[in-house]
DNA sequence: TTCTATAGTTCGGTATTAATGAACTATAGA
DNA sequence: TCTATAGTTCATTAATACCGAACTATAGAA
């Protein structure tokens, strides 16, 4: 299994978030982590709400979250742990997740 | 020749937007409309400074952001003139477009 | 220590979507 | 009517997404 590799914030982009972001089921687990800002979720919880989709599926989603730099993860035992890169996202974007979960209704 | 479309605004999807913004020609054509923005442009102003986008490409990306409901375009002449849906969009998902023009620099 | 369940990842094939050269349409002006 | 301009459409190739099946890694039970 390959290590989860995380971008530097310098290299993310904007339109890379953007693309992360024009999928709806990837805008619901950015709204369930975000509702759960302060702690990690694993996949399952980040997925809660969601309907049926396909473990590998589910997995990829959270590569192109991961890769883009919206999310970082961490492996813990069997489960693998994400949360928002809330701080350093607001800082590199300032503004555009905040704005994105203020129009995001679902 | 078909006649151009544009969604309503109950139409528009902010996954939808976010697809039109995950690339960075649409981005730079935006990015165009919006420091114009009380003026329509047609096609070769809207893409000044962009480099070398084979015609096909360009009408492709026009399409691409008319569709989502970012831009309007009408038929004038030979010429098709564009310009942002500035007021709807930010009535539809406010901040969106400004917090999106805030952080696009290139 | 093995066995089993859990939580996720990777691979490979199919299906969808994007990019672009070539041909086309529509209009303006000579 | 002829030519140039501005853009669109079509068709092909190239890149991506989705998802079942097989795999990995860990935890806890037997």
């Amino acid at each position: 299994m390959r290590p989860m590799t995380h971008p530097n914030l310098e290299d993310i982009t904007l339109e890379g978030i953007f693309y992360a972001l024009s999928d709806k089921t990837r805008l619901r687990i950015i709204a369930n982590l975000y509702k759960e800002k302060s702690i990690t979720l694993n996949c399952m919880q980040a997925m809660c709400g969601i309907d049926n989709i396909p473990a590998s599926t589910t997995s990829h989603h959270f590569r192109v979250l991961r890769e883009c730099g919206i999310i970082r993860s961490v492996r813990e035992g069997k489960e693998c742990h994400s949360q928002l890169r809330l701080d350093e996202l607001d800082q590199k974007f300032p503004g555009l997740l905040q704005m994105t979960m203020n129009n995001w209704s679902e």
